[in-house]
DNA sequence: GACAACCTCGTACACTGTAAATAGTTATTT
DNA sequence: AAATAACTATTTACAGTGTACGAGGTTGTC
């Protein structure tokens, strides 16, 4: 278990494939299934209940076809989650919104919360991103949609780069909080209050005095730490991420005008 | 494979042996290996394997034991991933630095700097930090500490709260696309230059009209994509996002003085 | 009709986490 | 000293994983 990487095994079949450039069989039987039916059946799957539940006997199933035709289509697992990626990428920033420059602050809170409702909706996506970026048509895509935010303000192209890279950054980060509840949850079969009614015993009978700031902190932010408040989280670190990106792109318009 | 989760089970077993609380056996021979062994064992796998390389049985082979005494110790998997988080949690912010609340940007970066190094020296945090905060001593001792850094500067609990985890999210995200080139490498053997010089071909059959953006700004960023400056990236977002701070904190303490 | 291309499938292997039963070791109790 | 309870260690076993290999069936082209 543990980590199956998205981006090994041959790089180019991967991508071949992420780009429908698999040509047509001339002869040979009719395929059951196609390799989109095999995706959308492991997202399926993964959407439901979690990614460890996808397994390449699971979907080769789902779509009526025994374990190993799974690999008449796909080589290997890698290549499954790479396309699991980059079909879901398909969903963010769907409507290609049109982004005005001077809005640039409603521009990446839009993009903001375009990924984190993405992420929220597919939370085994924040574990495969721990790896490398895929390079399918919907990523690529939903980059540029979320670039585009950025453009028009004056900013060199590396800018625009890490400026977006520090939202997704955040956004990811502040996420995976309010995922792994959810992930827990389903996993578990506990609620968090559940889960916290077990824990709270034991930890009355630690020593806090070690950790003066953290009891007190933790005391007010909820039962030490049980009550979160992701939205709210979100909300503040999102604002303080756009109030730091306005000192710097406000001073660089201001250069520009000089 | 794909995703153990740190933090099911029985929390209380987990809680126990985070905290030694496990009282001492009266009778019985003398185990061979105690749970301080087995984890250690285990992060020196992860650290030089990767964490799909720690698995119960190599664990139990390198403290010199028979796979299932591993489960004497340790009740299962979930509980030695827990264990291993906190274990090296205890290296982050390990000189416990004294904080002055005027210098709390500085503070902050000396935080950040530390959880990233901590990151980079240990990336399969990354991929467990999905899952639920391990409430152990380590875990603890590193927040509580962290959160000194913002403490004494008029901000309510709630605030220090999100301060430092808007910090900390950042990190982790920032950190993850470092992180991921050590891992890929690690486990394909292919640098990242092999692996674009391998994928570049194809990329350049593709028809990048639809992403004008995405590929004007790639070109810039380097082999569209293919050339990373981690450290830039990372120093430029914790500047914006101190620099967003420094717009709340100084607006609160302004108003503090009224 | 022959052949090549293609799909599907059964078997097999090395691995995973861990349940269950058994055997061996030690300190306490009788 | 013998019995017992508590504890560690081990063997065997099972269901699950990814996937290599090879055989067999199906379709289009020559």
């Amino acid at each position: 278990m543990s980590d199956e990487i998205s981006g090994r095994g041959d790089p180019l079949k991967s991508l071949q494939l992420l780009w429908g450039r698999t040509e047509a069989p001339r002869r040979g039987p009719k395929a059951k299934a196609g390799v989109a039916d095999l995706v959308s059946a492991a997202v399926a799957i993964a959407d439901a209940e979690g990614l460890d539940a996808v397994s390449t006997r699971r979907v080769a199933d789902a779509v009526g076809i025994s374990p190993m035709s799974f690999y008449t289509h796909i080589p290997g697992k890698a290549e499954l989650l790479d396309l699991m990626m980059d079909a879901v990428a398909g969903e963010v920033l769907k409507d290609r919104p049109v982004f005005k420059p001077a809005q640039w602050r409603a521009n990446l809170s839009r993009v903001a919360t375009d990924y984190r409702d993405f992420y929220l909706a597919h939370p085994w996506v924040i574990q495969l991103a721990t790896h490398r970026t895929v390079l399918g048509p919907n990523t690529f895509r939903s980059a540029d949609v979320a670039l585009s935010a950025v453009e028009g303000l004056g900013l060199t192209d590396l800018e625009m780069d890490r400026v977006l890279n520090l939202v997704l950054d955040y956004v990811h980060g502040a996420v995976r909080n309010a995922a792994r509840e959810k992930r827990v949850k389903e996993l578990t079969g506990m609620t968090d209050a559940e889960w916290w009614s077990r824990v709270e015993p034991f930890l009355e009978t630690v020593d806090f005095s070690p950790y003066p700031v953290l009891s007190r902190v933790g005391k007010t932010t909820g039962e030490t730490y049980g009550a979160h408040d992701p939205e709210g989280a979100f909300a503040f670190g999102l604002a303080r991420v756009l109030d730091g990106l306005s000192v710097f792109i406000e001073e660089k318009t201001a250069k520009r005008k000089r």
